[in-house]
DNA sequence: TAGATTGTTAATCGATTAACAATC
DNA sequence: TAGATTGTTAATCGATTAACAATC
């Protein structure tokens, strides 16, 4: 029902609200939560009419309220379990990063298909080989998966995810992948935002604003 | 002139051109372009007028010079110095991650706090203390920066970089950074994308589809 | 009560899509 | 020439913003 560019901006609200929470603000305005995030309180407004009233009139919201609520509605009221294809550099970082798991991100296997690394520990899993993934997916409940392999790669790994059950994919590889209707996907494309930007500095003269 | 969005687009039709390049095609229409890309054959045409008469009616776009035409459009004739803050996990990843040069973005310039990791060398260079950004960037004539340090600190290496003189930051911390009008930001967010797709899986049975 | 701020409707703005004449 | 496909305009769709009554 709410389109999927709010449903996009919802965790960015919660993320804020639980840093306004550490910070011991106990109530914030549409018009306060906005500036931190560079977003008009109207927008705010409006986004969170999608999922009820959540605030009240001429008070603001609860912080704690309005973080639990967000969380409730994203699904984070449960944690999740995922699995990790692709282990080279980009992989390990990931698989090391404790901001997935702080915020209920759990990586429960590690996958690869370099003889190599098979059978090596990683922050206490063992890296298997591509073809375990389906075993590892219905023993753990997996519902979501991050992809960091090659561009070659990608696409016959999320083949294989999707096969295997996986509805939500987090896709690091410099391809879109395709997926059948019912899969979500997202992607990471770091060099694709730089590239957006030289759009612009290319444009200006570096010497503009000296 | 451009919107945003047309401009965000350009370097994934680039790089989809890449890969037709690579594998022989001479000439692909809107239609076929957009097929590998998910966008419509309609919105590629309508986003690569925005930048002149690029293909040709009755045959479409030839590979080789509408990739020359958008790397050109997107200031990638140059190549592109940048420096990268934060040497944790992540940016190690990202300093020996090798899509970044190959694409024209070259890391000149490693910078953290921890005294532990300045003077270590990382890919051939020095990891330094944030306090020599300054002479980096004017050295190198860096104009933008990756920031890959925690939530706590992007902000105060932000105003350093600005301050520095940086135009354009592609910022890996879980917070929204701000920047003075004529700076770029582009955020990398995989928590918050998956996220995202945790409220569609919440609200779908884990067995609907068996 | 007066002031503040929400929730919501209506107005505006911008982006996507459809359609088709131009032309290779 | 006939068929294909662009470039572009107009129509549609959707998202953002403005505005304000409701209400805390």
């Amino acid at each position: 029902m709410p389109p999927d560019v709010v449903v996009r901006r919802l965790p960015l609200y919660a993320r804020t609200l639980a840093y306004l929470q550490q910070e011991g603000v106990k109530s914030v305005s549409s018009q306060e939560l906005g500036a931190r995030i560079n977003v008009t309180a109207a927008q705010i407004r409006k986004d969170l009419s999608y999922f009820g009233q959540l605030g009240k009139q001429g008070i603001g919201y609860k912080v704690d309220e309005l973080l639990h609520h967000i969380n409730r509605i994203l699904g984070l009221s449960q944690d999740w379990n995922v699995v990790l294809v692709g282990v080279g550099h980009l992989g390990q970082a990931i698989a090391r990063y404790s901001g997935f798991s702080e915020k209920g991100i759990h990586i429960v296997g590690l996958f690869d298909t370099d003889p190599k690394k098979i059978g090596n520990e990683l922050v206490g899993l063992t890296i298997q080989h591509v073809n375990q993934i389906s075993t590892v997916v219905r023993e753990h409940n997996v519902r979501m998966a991050i992809v960091a392999v090659a561009a070659e790669q990608a696409q016959d790994v999320v083949n294989m995810l999707v096969k295997a059950g996986v509805e939500a994919i987090l896709n690091y590889a410099p391809v879109i992948v395709q997926v059948p209707d019912g899969v979500w996907v997202r992607h990471i494309d770091p060099v694709s935002l730089l590239h957006s930007m030289t759009y612009y500095l290319a444009r200006e003269s570096p010497f503009e604003k000296a």
